[in-house]
DNA sequence: ATGAAAGCGCTAACAA
DNA sequence: TTGTTAGCGCTTTCAT
């Protein structure tokens, strides 16, 4: 189908260029001027091309979002929630992987190519050569996560501290005395803050004996092997404390290959509360970090910065709610599939 | 940071547009222009707009991919294996949900805008209106699914009639006898073709009763409500066959709730093999429909197309792969985490 | 209210 | 090899 263009639109409907732009924009014109280039438009099929209107306007209506490990759920949930807001606004949301460091500068550095009028990001690891590039990108940028302070970003980030305080008060009001935390990698942002909040919170109860260990990886696989070596010994802890639902899963495998029950030898929590979390058996207790609402909020603050470049920066905290399953606590039993995930939360 | 153009490198470098234009983009030039406009383009830090460069060339080096549900693991799986091959080919990817017929229909007028050199679509039902809008689509369509033979698109799909048998034969063999079929909903293109196996492949067992229902949805809840009507009898089917991997799981819930154990009392069985089936326990016996590779070869066809518009219309099929899980076998036990989701699988 | 014309940033004829 | 110029399709001054 050949392409058809504003300018037979406009011959066919007996006026000028000019005439027929504004007709279509909703700009002023004689309501004759607008039935004649509507009706034209529409026999002609015409549909307005996207790149010479970004061209000419300066605006793609393209937002782009960075995920930095489509491999979990948890980033799949942020996404889903950021594109409707940006399809409800009228946008595109164009998707880039940012699974390591330097492909998260790519990314940040492709912004000059002005194919998108802005960015969410939620960077793993925040280096400074990333901080460099995003402050010098010609188009707003909401990072999801955290970033120094003075950078001066909009920013949404969870509140990890509260969280990790949320799951270990939650243990050790279920009697647990020995909690051991398993984390992914120490060196990305949320590798570190959960540790920090883990050893925060633990601190508080000086009868609780702890632990922190840390994997390669936020998987299956890292919680599984990392939980074998803890759990197969005498003096095993009676909780473990993993840094994401993955890890938690791997370690509720681990607990019942080493013929372990739960909640009853071990309790076992995660962090994130996605489906996973709701779907095994037992159901595994975790803290929901509210990815649903960040994503959301990301999106809308993003959009918000673009309608007003000057207003001040945003920084929104998400708080934590904590899921309580079958992994840390006897009493809670037969839940039907679903029951405990929130679809609203309250923002923070 | 100010946006700089090429005219700006040109002038810097004392050449003109053109040869700037030519230095940048590697055709003829002398070496010395080439370095002078390097070196300008370097200090400005220049980068070329992406928009003026589509508007020019004619192509956005962007494509879509229209996710039909983004609720279920499958898609995220596909999207993922397309992200990666558009990606390691210069490509951008811009998603679009389309949940509804009304809402594909919708991307695909869209396609006129020109914002995409071409397009992947999953779209859950197919019909007139969407066949008609993509066969006038000024760009290349990829469709992964059924559509008519006639239509001309380059079309991946799975083997839904060989997935189903798989399944059968696996639980007829296992000893089984009674199966019931719980569908999502029939006016699906994957609902109606999974139908169609299962009844296809349970006429070839003339000793095996067989029962088939339909549900509103993909979904646990849908399932889980199906299989409390199906399993709370005395008649029930000693296994059960669910059209994908949620529903699947749904009906694991409800046997477990009723208080049957699998698979003495009743076999489960999905469709997709997604992580899911893996994560249960026991884990879900489930047809691996090749979804990463439908979104590998999906996306090598459209870039194919696109390099060459010519080429005959391809119509790739991708051979699914039984994976037999403790849901369904009393053999299987004490799997190990992911032991059992291929990475690899044969083109078909 | 309308038309002529400029120009967004870039590439590609064409001429020199 | 290089520079001049046209033009991708559109929006938006600026006159009229």
């Amino acid at each position: 189908m050949a392409r058809v263009t504003i300018t037979q639109v406009a011959a066919r409907a007996g006026v000028s260029l000019a005439s027929a732009s504004r007709a279509l924009n909703g700009q002023i014109a004689s309501a004759e001027t607008v039935a004649k280039v509507r009706k034209a438009a529409e026999e002609l099929g015409y549909v307005a091309d996207a790149m010479a209107q970004s061209l000419k306007r300066r605006r793609t209506l393209q937002l782009g979002y960075a995920v930095a490990d489509i491999g979990n759920p948890v980033y799949v949930e942020m996404m889903t929630a950021i594109e409707q807001v940006v399809a409800a606004s009228g946008y595109r949301l164009v998707l880039s992987s940012a699974s390591t460091a330097a492909a998260t500068v790519d990314v940040a550095r492709g912004l000059g190519r002005g194919y998108v009028d802005g960015m969410i990001l939620s960077p793993l690891r925040v280096t400074d050569e990333l901080l460099t590039t995003l402050r010098d990108a010609p188009v707003p940028v909401v990072v999801v996560g955290l970033v120094p302070d003075d950078t001066g970003f909009d920013t949404v980030r969870a509140d990890s501290r509260t969280a990790m305080r949320l799951v270990v008060d939650h243990l050790v009001q279920e009697g647990r005395r020995s909690l051991a935390f398993v984390n992914g990698p120490v060196d990305t942002t949320p590798g570190a803050l959960r540790r920090d909040g883990f050893t925060a919170a633990v601190e508080a109860h000086p009868a609780v004996a702890h632990v922190a260990v840390a994997t390669e990886d936020f998987t299956i696989a890292a919680g599984y092997a990392a939980a074998l070596r803890l759990l197969d010994r005498d003096d095993r802890p009676d909780a473990i404390v993993a840094a994401n639902d993955l890890i938690g899963i791997g370690v509720m495998r681990a607990a019942e290959d080493l013929g372990l029950s739960l909640p009853d030898d071990v309790a076992v929590t995660g962090v994130d509360n996605t489906e996973l979390a709701d779907v095994v058996r037992p159901g595994l207790t975790s803290v929901d970090l509210g990815a649903e609402e960040r994503g959301r909020v990301a999106a809308e603050l993003l959009l918000a910065r673009i309608a007003d470049p000057q207003r001040p920066a945003h920084r929104v905290t998400v708080s934590p709610s904590l899921v309580v399953r079958g992994s840390s606590a006897v009493a809670v039993r037969a839940q039907r599939p679903s029951e405990n995930r929130p679809s609203e939360r309250s923002a923070g």
